[in-house]
RNA sequence: GGCGCCAUGGUGUAACUGGUUAACACGUCGCCCUCUCAAGGCGAAGAGUACGGGUUCGAUCCCCGUUGGCGCUACCA
């Protein structure tokens, strides 16, 4: 179904650096990203640390590189709030004009009184309201006379505060069940509610792509555009990721770092493709394949053709680790080896791996084992014996194929046939291999098996002829010649 | 507790404005292929749409209630 296209929308991602960028923020993110990209518009990086206790710096570098890491840029930003102070005063002091605020003197210590008070009382914890009383004569004589306060938004008495959700239609809240919330605490630095709206406002933002936990703060931000005189931006809220025991997405699931996932060797796109489908779908029609079936694979930048505010569920959703396996086989599969090439050699300055095959052989042999990879750190793993002499044989595998004395010496003959061998392709490595079992009458694969390992350290690997042809004669030979000196445990 | 939101197989989703044997993908299981393991091919199990009432000739779809989950309820964001 044909959308109203958009002109140039202008739209952000805000996390506060009180933590890293988990999945849940990088799937704001990219929606965000993706909706300003599928447009033409605009995505800012607004930095919301106005929460200087438990903002760090070192966050915000842990966020940037989760976005940097996703490849997903923006076009203004990052910006600070805790460097925008003037412009919250400034709207908190509009705000006041209006008579839409007041000045609160009340203290934190008598607002946990009353509201200890009111639970224990049974009456819901609200403010009461008791400074929006004060004459303003009064209230502005005590902060004259330099008494502390905050700026409290005033909520209208009756009523209710409506929006039309791009996700979940029209929600409405009674305003009475709005307390007149702190826009600017006594010490001057502006809360959430506040300084979203100012930077909302002043950067333009037509769309507001967020988590689903902001839903209930809306009506809030809402009453202070229309005091504001402020157009109000299209709201679409996101519904939320939750853990496999579908309690939200915390530290407790294990991996909730988005860059953790490129410490376990996932292909960043195969991320993103996952996350995007993570409340979203493209729906049947675009995505629909020849064959009838639902494509789920969305390469380069089908994503951004294919998204829309239309496609994003209201329920939320669980993460599931096995189709982000999936979807990393799937992208190891799709990629040239040449685009696997710089992922391939990430992964082996982390592990301090240095191949020594020659580089047209490494992508041959990214091209031999790029099926069989479930994550990137395979090929610092179980492949090194592929790209370097530099590997270790997996006693299991030892134990299972050449615990019999003889293999290894049927190895070396092997490897001595092969080094006289005119050619070396798959097809003549077998029949030269083939030919020797039977002249010595035993099974192919005793040798198949026994050179597998020899040559790999692995009890699992592609074709063995195909894994020779990889490694190059003289590689193969070396190592069948060297098989009876693998050492064999004993057990 | 109050308010808000949500509810389709184990998981992610589909099912045009009510009419389908409730579809697809992941996962699971089986078979084939085979030098191992993946991949690939073929096939299967798995939901009658949270539950209970309506409305309707007919509800996954509309209405009400219940239950459950999640969110908000701070001078956090």
């Amino acid at each position: 179904m044909p959308e109203t296209p958009l002109t140039s929308p202008r739209v952000r991602f805000a996390p506060s650096p009180t933590g890293y960028l988990h999945v849940g923020g990088a799937r704001t993110a990219l929606f965000n990203w993706l909706f300003a990209r599928h447009w033409g518009g605009t995505l800012i990086l607004r930095i919301e640390d106005t929460d200087f206790e438990r903002s760090s710096e070192a966050m915000v570098a842990g966020i940037l590189e989760g976005m940097q890491w996703l490849g997903m840029d923006w076009d203004e930003g990052p910006f600070f709030q805790s460097q925008r102070l003037p412009l919250y005063r400034a709207t908190a002091d509009k705000l006041l004009a209006a008579g839409a605020a007041y000045p609160c003197f009340c203290t934190k210590e008598e607002l946990e009184a009353r509201r200890a008070e009111a639970t224990a009382a049974g009456r819901p914890p609200m403010y009461d309201r008791r400074c929006r009383a004060l004459a303003p004569a009064a209230a502005a004589a005590r902060q004259a006379a330099g008494e502390a306060a905050a700026i409290r938004f005033a909520v209208p008495e009756g009523g209710a505060t409506s929006f039309d959700d791009a996700v979940f239609g029209t929600v409405s809240f009674n305003n009475a069940e709005l307390e007149d919330f702190v826009l600017l605490r006594s010490d001057g630095i502006p809360t959430y509610h506040l300084s979203v709206v100012a930077d909302d406002v002043d950067m333009r933002l037509t769309h507001i792509i967020r988590g689903a936990d902001h839903l209930s703060n809306t009506p809030k931000q809402v009453l202070q555009y229309q005091a504001l005189g402020a157009p109000l931006p299209v709201f679409a809220h996101v519904p939320l990721i939750l853990g496999p025991d579908k309690t939200r997405l915390s530290k407790r699931h294990g991996a909730t770092s988005v860059i953790s996932y490129k410490d376990l060797g996932i292909v960043p796109e195969a991320f993103r493709n996952f996350l995007a489908l993570l409340g979203w779908t493209p729906g049947t029609d675009a995505a629909a394949g020849a064959d009838g079936k639902t494509r789920e694979v969305f390469l380069s930048d089908e994503l951004i053709r294919l998204f829309s505010l239309a496609g994003i569920s209201k329920s939320n959703s669980v993460f599931d680790n096995d189709k982000l396996a999936w979807f990393n086989t799937e992208y190891i599969r799709a990629y040239s080896p040449e685009q696997l090439l710089p992922l391939v050699q990430a992964e082996w300055a982390a592990a301090g791996f240095l191949p020594t095959l020659a580089p047209d052989s490494i992508l041959a042999t990214i091209a031999l084992l790029q099926t069989r990879a479930r994550s990137l750190k395979d090929f610092a793993g179980v492949f090194r014996a592929y790209f370097s002499d530099a590997f270790e044989f997996e006693p299991a595998a030892v134990a299972k194929f050449l615990k019999d004395p003889a293999t290894p010496l049927l190895l070396v003959a092997l490897g001595e046939r092969l080094q006289a061998e005119p050619a070396f392709t798959e097809a003549s490595t077998e029949a030269t291999l083939r030919a020797l079992a039977e002249e010595r009458g035993i099974k192919a694969g005793i040798l198949i098996n026994g050179a597998r390992v020899a040559l790999t350290g692995q009890g699992v690997a592609p074709s063995l002829f195909a894994v020779m042809v990889a490694l190059g004669r003289e590689r193969t030979v070396d190592r069948l010649l060297a098989a009876p000196s693998i050492p064999v445990a004993m057990s």
